[in-house]
DNA sequence: CATGAATGAGTATTCATTCAT
DNA sequence: CATGAATGAATACTCATTCAT
């Protein structure tokens, strides 16, 4: 591929990604993307062989440079608490940046087996980059804690996509909230009443 | 409103419910509809104007249904800890038994402000029904804590719904795995690494 | 037809008169011209068995009323020029009280051989009323000058119907001016470059 | 545009124009416009935007032809007389030969303003090219006597319209009829009678 | 006679995709 | 490689009419 072609892939992920982003996979337009891309509507097609694969293809890029960059940041700590911390910085962070795009993951098109199959590996790879960092800390069920964890973090960005006063100052506390009760748990904030705590839990 | 015609309306929501449910909005046909409730395409229309409000009551049906279980569960048992174990349970029985139907939340409509305030209404009843039970554990950020709650809860059901040989069994195993998380923390989980933990958090 | 027929048959006439002629045939609904009327849908139809042939029977008592006021104006007077003065004053007033209801005319159902046979009907019926009066007066090609004079009234009608500050007083002028113009031409009106009007005009 | 797009954009109006002619703005199908056309559906809508801008299109290009073809037939003469003999002449021929599309001006679509205003501009403007002629014989009152003889003229042509009998020849010999009443006026036609026509009209 | 719930035929318009240039 | 004119499948919604009550 030329180096005019790679601009012109890229030109057209990036118009595709504001797109499907902000609207979501129905309501975009082939060809808005093109006009967005600066090209003509045919050419689309020279580069991404259907709207589905497109759509496919900006998915995969975005998470992929989700795990990348989680990757990096994971590489400049080494203990255990930082990287917990770490990991909900860089999730609330992200979707902090992504705010206006969030139709990328709650409007993907219908159906698309192949498009579930990619987000069921992007979830577990992302899983995967919490248990690791888990099992360094000796943790039993790893999997299902990393799952509690990313899923804590999730719900907690939620407020970020919603309400636009949030600010990155708020997204960088929650960050710091969430690692702190996923460690530490409810317990110790919690009053005596939970002094009749089960063992069994 | 006759008992035949709350009879047809109720065909009607059932039958938009399944599809709905299983194919999401854009892939349901109206048309579909009308024949999965075994009635006229005309008279969908005459007990739902559109196809958007039709989506709307049948999320509101779905949503009004959880937040009621919810309630009344919680109703059988007073002590903290079980009724946090309480929600846990509900939450992944819950989307257990309509584990074929995810693509209500996944695949709603783009653009529809009614659909987006309502959402908003239902995760905010929900939050608040988590944050009545932490307020009787005297918990300090009962908001955020019940949101990491539910978000943990929300991620754990999620190999429920892609993973079909999930068990309405290991659901609620994974019930009683959020619970404890949540309330002890993941430390008592993790080796003495942690003892390094910075006391800010 | 009991009396309480004859009222709900005669509420449906004005209802369809309101709503054909604001509104046109295609764009009035018969559930409005029975809402109008004060009764069921389903009512309607026994009265009139389709929506055309209401139309039609709008059309027809609509057409019938005009000629008959034009039978009992022109039987006040004697005189030629009185009875064509009436003739005008006639079409002109009676179209100023009807402005709200042109489209009884302008928007017809299309393709409906019944409709445009009685339309046939009645300008046969209004060109012979004036016909009648012509030949009174010893005219040659009386045929032919009725429709000149019922095609220079019905345009000189248009600004009533068009023009919202159009006055009763307007109208009254107007019909003097094409009874006089009917009556001596346009020459008196014209200078003597007219004096070159070839012989066989 | 190109020569093809000149050419499609032509085809489109050509069909548009017969259909709408004959079976009216409701009756006739876009589908069956693009058949007719030899094109696809689709296309249409490449070069109109909608059903109602191709009627407004189709109406436009008819009304303007008309006043074209007069105003080049009014330039090949000079005498007052047989200009307006041309006009009539005009008007019936023009009739005349579209006497299998009367329905692009009967049944118009309703409730649209714009298809509204451009039919009183055209009516405007053709009066105004009359109200000229007849200043040139110095008439007073020359919009209200151009609107007489132009309704004259539109009512003498509906038998062309409506009786398949009707030849070119009975058509001319109409013209020169309306064209000879408009300037003498019913008088010398008339008997006696008439020497009791009042002074004031 | 009167009702109004139910019907289902009918159509303008959109937009992903193709392919001749 | 690039274009953009052309395609045609696909679908929500309306409303005249019917008929069981």
């Amino acid at each position: 591929m030329s180096s005019a072609s790679i601009h012109k892939h890229t030109a057209i992920l990036d118009a595709a990604y504001e797109l499907f982003g902000s609207m979501g996979f129905y309501e975009t337009k082939m060809s808005e993307v093109a006009e967005h891309a600066g090209i003509a509507k045919g050419t689309v097609y020279l580069y991404f062989k259907s709207k589905e694969e497109l759509f496919m293809a900006v998915t995969r890029r975005d998470c992929e440079g989700f795990l990348e960059q989680l990757e990096g940041k994971l590489n400049t700590c080494s203990i255990l608490t930082d990287k917990l911390s770490v990991i909900a910085e860089h999730h609330l962070s992200y979707y902090y940046e992504r705010k206006r795009h969030t139709n990328l993951f709650f409007r993907a098109p219908n159906n698309n087996p192949e498009l579930v199959a990619y987000m069921a590996l992007f979830m577990e790879a992302y899983m995967q980059a919490v248990v690791k960092v888990l099992l360094e800390g000796g943790a039993s069920e790893p999997e299902l804690m990393a799952q509690a964890y990313i899923g804590m973090l999730d719900r907690l960005k939620m407020d970020i996509l919603f309400d636009p006063s949030f600010s990155e100052e708020d997204a960088s506390k929650r960050a710091r909230f969430a690692a702190g009760l996923f460690i530490t748990g409810a317990l110790g904030n919690l009053n005596s009443a939970l002094g009749d705590l089960p063992s069994e839990l």
